[in-house]
DNA sequence: TAAAATGACTGGTAAAGACCACTTAACATC
DNA sequence: GATGTTAAGTGGTCTTTACCAGTCATTTTA
């Protein structure tokens, strides 16, 4: 049974136990709401020692599955709070996670100097950096549902090529595979706009339709600017989704 | 000096390590991707052992301020990413962010039987409890920003009157001063609609003019459902931001 | 000269033990 | 019967000690 720790393996003990935790709390073992075992039994039951114990209880806590209480307990949280982290999702991420089988057509593909206010964004001081101007039309079920327009602060020696592009949609899943580069953060706003002859042209809605206005900036694990995006959104077609937490 | 670690201090030594370090980023005097003293160090220079100095360190990484590269070290992150924490604010903590300072006018307060789809948001199964609505439009700098409607479910013994709103403002704060509860968490969705003649009224807009409608729902620490929050806000005057995170 | 090994640094994981602070229920007291 | 006390259980903090796992400059070796 995978419900024990294996000493030899080469993921750490805490994090066994936090999956096997996980996973208790997620087929029901450990129903919502009700207190889980004290970490003195967890360390007799699993034969860690309590600082693990409490490290596989924290990191379970920070994903929303558990909440102590001191003097009481540690107890499941309820499964609305469970799932869906904080998400930072890519377009394509965001629409199979809304039943939506992503598509896109690109507009425009290519090195660029960046504006005043994109340079801004993308931490960039002189005009040094390369940055890639992605510009395309994105699809949910084959129907228009925003206008995406990409620009990438790419590393010296790191490359897109409109080929990769277009054979995997996403291109954090591909900084990801080629160069390691995780998105880890990201500042997001939202706003109102209407839509220009142009933009309701390429998203089949009258001209004047209200758009949902996404720009979003990202950093990588190591702190350095990304991507400065800003999504267009068919107003009917589309609602952004965030969960928030405050903790500290 | 406050820069040394008081043990007699009621606040937990890896607290009061946290303070300091923070302070030390904040005034420059650890300057950004620079990296910060190793644990090692930290430990000999404060006298603390390496777990409590890495208790500090993990609570500032969560935070946004430092970062760690395993073999390499811990470095300070850079401003854009040290302030404001995934926030999860009031109106009027929002309104004060923005320079802006926030009034209401209450249009509608008392006890309501919820609708089905607010019963649902705030996980009531009977609808035995008692559910607070509150109607307010809201002001910043005394020009009507949003439109307000509000559904509290309240605890047993728990209540709230119109008197307290008007002169408090923050329904959060009033919680949290008198009964203990904070709003820890919150799922929130955002998308566009159009001014309906009321709407266009009370916000002194054009009727048929784009909205931005935020929909709320809050969980206090206990993880109960604490409020349900639709706020209508002026397309033309307010742009809603987020910061995210993908950590795990 | 270039490749490989070393060693000294970094953060990452883990154990064992101690004491504090909060909660609760059983108990003793008035 | 109501009230205050106590004791046991919970999570919270902290120390000491040890070893593992990446990183990188230096030294050794082929």
């Amino acid at each position: 049974m995978s419900s024990m720790i294996d000493p030899a393996n080469i993921v750490p003990k805490y994090y066994q136990l936090a999956n096997i935790l996980r996973e208790k709390i997620l087929n029901g073992e450990f129903p919502a709401q009700d207190a889980i075992p004290s970490e003195r039994q967890l360390e007799e039951q699993y034969n860690l020692s309590r600082p693990t114990i409490r490290q596989a209880i924290d990191l379970l806590e920070r994903q929303g599955y558990l909440y102590r209480v001191h003097g009481k307990g540690t107890f499941v949280s309820p499964p609305k709070l469970q799932k869906g982290m904080l998400e930072l999702t890519s377009f394509s991420e965001d629409m199979r996670n809304r039943g939506l089988e992503p598509g896109q057509r690109i507009l425009d593909f290519g090195y660029v100097v960046p504006s005043a206010k994109i340079a801004h964004q993308l931490g960039l001081n002189a005009p040094d950096g390369q940055v890639l101007r992605i510009k395309r039309l994105r699809y949910g079920n084959d129907e228009p549902i925003g206008l995406q327009d990409s620009y990438l602060a790419l590393g010296e020696n790191q490359s897109i090529t409109r080929d990769e592009i277009e054979a995997k949609g996403s291109i954090y899943a591909m900084l990801e595979q080629k160069y390691g580069i995780y998105p880890t953060e990201a500042d997001e706003t939202l706003e109102v706009t209407l839509a220009t002859p142009e933009e309701a042209d390429l998203l089949k809605i009258p001209v004047g339709s209200p758009l949902l206005l996404n720009e979003r900036t990202l950093w990588s694990q190591d702190r350095k600017a990304i991507e400065f995006v800003s999504i267009l959104y068919r107003g009917d077609r589309y609602k952004y989704f965030v969960r928030l937490t405050r903790k500290w």
